[in-house]
DNA sequence: TGTGCTGGAAACAGATCGGTTTCCATGAAG
DNA sequence: CTTCATGGAAACCGATCTGTTTCCAGCACA
């Protein structure tokens, strides 16, 4: 437990952890430990455990898409672009340090639709349909708006499929994925017409 | 809450009923009430609560294909008793009382892959990707392994969507399911050459 | 040296957790 | 009527839950 960061990082930092590796039901005490914060000190940065779900899920958000979308550098096609954001879960998975999307996993646990951290939950999960969808676009797709939901949809099945512990098929996202593009027409290398 | 049933098929039911709808996490207390069965009698069914979430994945496993996959009494191609599993799934969606596949989302709350009930997750996950294998064999698909996992993944993702309210994109599951035995050569009417 | 603020340690509160036990109403068998 | 097994109601256990409060060590600053 570094001292470094502020008490807010930190407990930002324990808390997404800890409610992903255990779950949001992990209880307060353990968590201001792990982050080396006293109760207080917490309540005094945060109004609610509900509200430390949310932002710590919130918080997480960049870094976890800087993790899985490529970045502005790689100027490689739309369809590469999109297929590494798979290979990418898929790496993940093999490291077996993988259970399953954070933000599905606690709108899972949290049930109701409308707590905050459900609702940064949708939020996420927006953003990575629009990262696809802005894909597509580049890439002169005919239904942008509907494969970018099919897409999310897929990486959302292969992290269940890690969460069930199901018998593990290497690539089986970038593949179907793969596929789907490839039904779409959108082929290796192409590019919108602009 | 009917006094017909034994108190053990009102716990399942009930148990069935309440894990899926407040999660796993909810008391044996609530539980009993609900069932209307004292705790003491549960606790001489069932040795543990663990125990009762698993019995209670398992028992409903029957049930639960019946309700998403096509009876033997349906002659259609296996193309469409595939998409017919989407179709059910999409229903329920719309329907607006799914919140996600009950045994995905009990492996996501328990997050241990060793527990009993993400054990009886596991197999029924297996179970879904059984039947797509058989009817794609039917179909006499190309690869029919690979296919049938493929589809697990997007049921899985379609109930993903359904958890975190993602704007509703109606019969998502099936369009995507259907582009996949298109791009797989698995067509309409199609059936094996024996 | 004295003053005031920050924040950790820990006790506390009231509720609930999984699980056990006691007690008693009921109803069938002799 | 007596006897005995069933099973519900509810108290009880120790642990843990979210959230609050008290107390005090440390430290900047005058």
């Amino acid at each position: 437990m570094s001292t470094s960061a502020t008490p807010r990082e930190r407990l930002l930092d324990a808390a997404g952890e800890l409610f992903y590796r255990d779950g949001v039901n992990i209880g307060v005490d353990a968590l201001c430990k792990a982050a080396g914060v006293s109760k207080k000190s917490m309540y005094q940065l945060f109004r609610s455990k509900d509200e430390l779900i949310a932002e710590s899920l919130a918080s997480r958000g960049p870094a976890y898409q800087t993790m899985l979308h490529p970045g502005a550098e790689d100027d490689r096609p739309p369809r590469e672009r999109i297929l590494t954001v798979f290979d990418r879960q898929d790496a993940m998975v093999a490291a077996g340090n993988y259970l399953g999307c954070p933000y599905v996993s606690t709108a899972v646990e949290l049930k109701n639709p409308e707590h905050p951290g459900s609702v940064v939950a949708r939020h996420f999960k927006q953003q990575l349909t629009d990262f696809f969808h802005r894909e597509l676009v580049k890439a002169g797709a005919e239904d942008p708006a509907m494969l970018a939901v099919q897409l999310t949809m897929i990486f959302d099945g292969a992290a269940a499929r890690a969460v069930v512990r199901a018998q593990p098929l290497g690539g089986i996202g970038a593949t179907t994925a793969a596929a789907l593009l490839d039904a779409a027409g959108v082929q290796a290398g192409e590019l919108a017409l602009s």
